[in-house]
DNA sequence: TAGATTGTTAATCGATTAACAATC
DNA sequence: TAGATTGTTAATCGATTAACAATC
């Protein structure tokens, strides 16, 4: 593992993308996998593929074998922290937050979300997949509780901000932000990630203009 | 609007971003804003949201006044191709799949679901949000029927190559795909959007822990 | 061995940043 | 006018790509 000085986001996004396809591999039997054969998987290059791997494992591929796959896979899963799981938080349990609720998913990224939140009075007190939907009144309070330190926030645009200062106040230092309004936190040391489905439509859409000209 | 020579990938995903600033500023009622101030909510330079801008825009800012927001807008809108509604389908509609569905934001964007597909006969027949859930017998068909170029994937990783290479053999050139792994095509002409919720959840991962050492 | 694959070092390419004259 | 803001041109910075010796 070398000295992590300066990684591009580009790079870091990249990660997930070669764990989704090492766990692929790795269901189909492969035990190891050569750079090249990653590279064309990735649609990047071999040498691409060989500086991102150099950086976040400690053990070298083997000419004419590769590399181990279950290696690499706990390498960048130690990397990106998806090893020890983190507790979460959900506000907004509206259509997508359930949703999200009820995804699996997350687990194989090391989060796991203990409690969602909402305002509605018909669904608080219930449980989702066993996690309590409690009022967003008790936010402050759960928070400390649970001592979550994560939460993500699927509320709509016109709340999000007031939302997401209050998760802040009350001790949360990570937001992965759903609804569709960019938040921010005077709290620099708070970190906050804009999930946006606009952005691959947009480069979907871009990148179909581009190929009909 | 400059010759669109070479836009990196990153510029193009900074575009939905200003859109929706540029959006949550226009409900505020300002009609102008001036690139050092976008810059402070777009956590990034002057200088690049005036490159970034000129990009798309015809016309020009006025110094002491900056650009109007509405022409702002409607110049992002054309120039990702979000002003002419393109019709989609979807297919998968379990939690996610249903959630999307339901989710009236796509059209903000410029796609229009038209339908849904599955295969599970409980729910084939039923229509969400007016939009008929067929199965994906028929998808082949309708797509043919619909004449619609754009697919949304949801379903499970499992089958998700295999619906891709059928979307793609039933005339689909563009396909965001939702499902847990990655997809491709031999047709280099088809463009697929991987949307991971996995990349933001490194992206978060990593600078929390960056930000403990 | 021969050759595929490796890691590293150097070259290129491109995006971002800085500087500055122009302008409302 | 004065000054904020503009667009453009040049400088810097960093990531990607290419080249190559090392090695299993």
């Amino acid at each position: 593992m070398k000295e992590q000085s300066n990684i591009s986001l580009n790079q870091i996004r990249r990660y997930p993308v070669y764990l989704k396809i090492l766990r692929d591999l790795k269901k189909t039997g492969e035990t190891h996998i050569s750079s090249p054969v990653l590279a064309k998987m990735m649609n990047s290059s071999e040498e691409q593929v060989r500086k991102d791997l150099q950086v976040v494992s400690k053990d070298s591929g083997k000419p004419k074998v590769g590399r181990n796959i279950d290696g690499l896979i706990n390498d960048i899963e130690t990397f990106l922290g998806f090893n020890n799981d983190t507790d979460a938080i959900l506000v907004g349990c509206g259509q997508f937050g359930t949703a999200l609720l009820r995804y699996d998913g997350f687990k194989s990224y090391g989060l796991n979300i203990v409690a969602g939140f909402d305002n509605n009075q018909s669904i608080i007190g219930n449980t989702i997949k066993g996690k309590p939907v409690y009022s967003v009144d008790e936010l402050e309070k759960q928070i400390s509780e649970l001592g979550v330190k994560i939460a993500i926030l699927v509320t709509p645009a016109s709340v999000a901000q007031e939302i997401a200062d209050r998760l802040v106040d009350a001790g949360v230092i990570g937001i992965l932000n759903f609804a569709p309004t960019v938040i921010s936190s005077k709290n620099e040391n708070v970190v906050i990630e804009e999930i946006d489905i606009a952005s691959g439509l947009a480069l979907l859409s871009h990148k179909l203009n581009l190929r009909n000209r």
